[in-house]
DNA sequence: CGAGCGATTGAAAAGACTCAACCACCGTGG
DNA sequence: CCACGGTGGTTGAGTCTTTTCAATCGCTCG
């Protein structure tokens, strides 16, 4: 599944980084890159960086999946976002000046990069197409947490199921979407249980198809239709 | 209440700026702004711009309360946001290049001043501490509503009121809080009635005091403790 | 003075959660 | 090779929170 070259993994080469927000860089600023980044392998339910600690620097994710989360009261994990391969993550931090308030976890063994703070702060100053793709990634991040908490207020368990696999199915896609039944239940907000009695309704349905921790969408339209505007 | 002197603040006075992201201008970006701003008296309940409508400009609030919010499928709103004199409202879609994915409304009578897009976006391109200050507030701001999303997806909605009145209380302060019973609820993401009846319990638990439409806490140590990390 | 809206209350229903038990699978160590 | 232990998944039952619906109240505005 994961390609074991990636050690050898080049910016210049990467194509998760053609496709994000880095796509833009030149030449140089492409090797300049190549030398300040390291890329490391993660295992599965490996932690790239925890809520409260200081930031240091942002992960490119090259292949793999990453949950950012957030603990509740009880140490409930809330999802907020799932990330995929030509993903940064954890760079809004680096603007704040505060520690992280969310925590990063790959799903996945992925393999991913790493870039220092000052290095990528640096790239941000001397490159205003960069510049401007943050702040429009930012904003649109701000325009989706509006609707998740939206959705989070006033969909029913339900309708936000039908949502989360929606979504899950265009992160996943090609492959089938794989999580467990606990982090699927803490991307849609609710009880375990109630995650596993509603998939088995909408297997029922014959809205999904269900192999364990393996699920695909075999009605993306009559989901749409449940899950609402 | 309210100045009626609004028609003639002017951005090198304005205390709203000073105290605002705009505080770090100097004089020429000042006396720039001065000239392309344009600075207008809102009544209660006016709309600031609309959720789907394409963003021409941002909107510097002098002078009281604007509300930030999302309708859901049903129409039902859900505030996300509730802006106070010093901050600017609609920034956020000037970035992504989409239309507004949320709807602004004074909550009651203001006076904003507005500046155009270009106008905006120049300053920013120029200004590399302003750029610094609108990132750091859309990355902050990104964290609020993750917890924002947790707090609703974990929280009962008495945990939630608690929380939405410490905030309000910040918000208004040193006046008392000011909202419709409606508009609270869809702060708090809970049914009219339900707010209703809480509020009632907090009054008699001796948290807050209720005036019809104002009201102020009175134990905020005991509602913060109730409200949970 | 009457219309109408926002606030309030009560009663019933629905949705979701909790708790407890049970199952199924998998890797480990004897 | 098989028993064991552990984790993740599943099910049932009961409870509680929250919503919904309907009705009433109170006040303000024309």
């Amino acid at each position: 599944m994961l390609d074991k070259s990636h050690k050898h993994v080049t910016c210049s080469t990467c194509l998760s980084r053609s496709n994000s927000l880095l796509g833009g860089l030149c030449t140089d600023e492409v090797s300049n890159l190549e030398n300040h980044r390291s890329c490391n392998l993660f295992k599965k339910n490996q932690s790239l960086f925890l809520e409260g600690s200081f930031p240091r620097g942002v992960f490119c994710i090259n292949q793999g999946k990453v949950k950012v989360f957030k603990r509740g009261d009880e140490g409930k994990e809330q999802i907020i976002h799932i990330a995929k391969e030509g993903e940064i993550v954890g760079f809004r931090a680096m603007f704040s000046e505060e520690v992280y308030n969310v925590a990063a976890e790959t799903l996945e063994e992925s393999n991913i990069c790493y870039i220092a703070k000052d290095d990528f702060l640096n790239m941000i100053d001397t490159n205003a197409a960069l510049r401007n793709g943050i702040m429009k990634e930012l904003s649109k991040e701000l325009a989706d947490r509006a609707s998740f908490i939206t959705n989070m207020a006033q969909k029913s368990v339900r309708e936000r199921l039908a949502f989360a696999l929606i979504l899950l199915e265009k992160i996943y896609e090609p492959e089938p979407i794989n999580l467990s039944r606990e982090d699927m239940a803490n991307f849609v907000g609710t009880a375990t249980e109630t995650l596993i009695r509603l998939l088995k309704d909408f297997k029922e349905e014959g809205l999904i198809e269900v192999h364990t921790r393996k699920m695909t969408v075999t009605n993306a339209k009559k989901l749409i239709d449940i899950a609402g505007k």
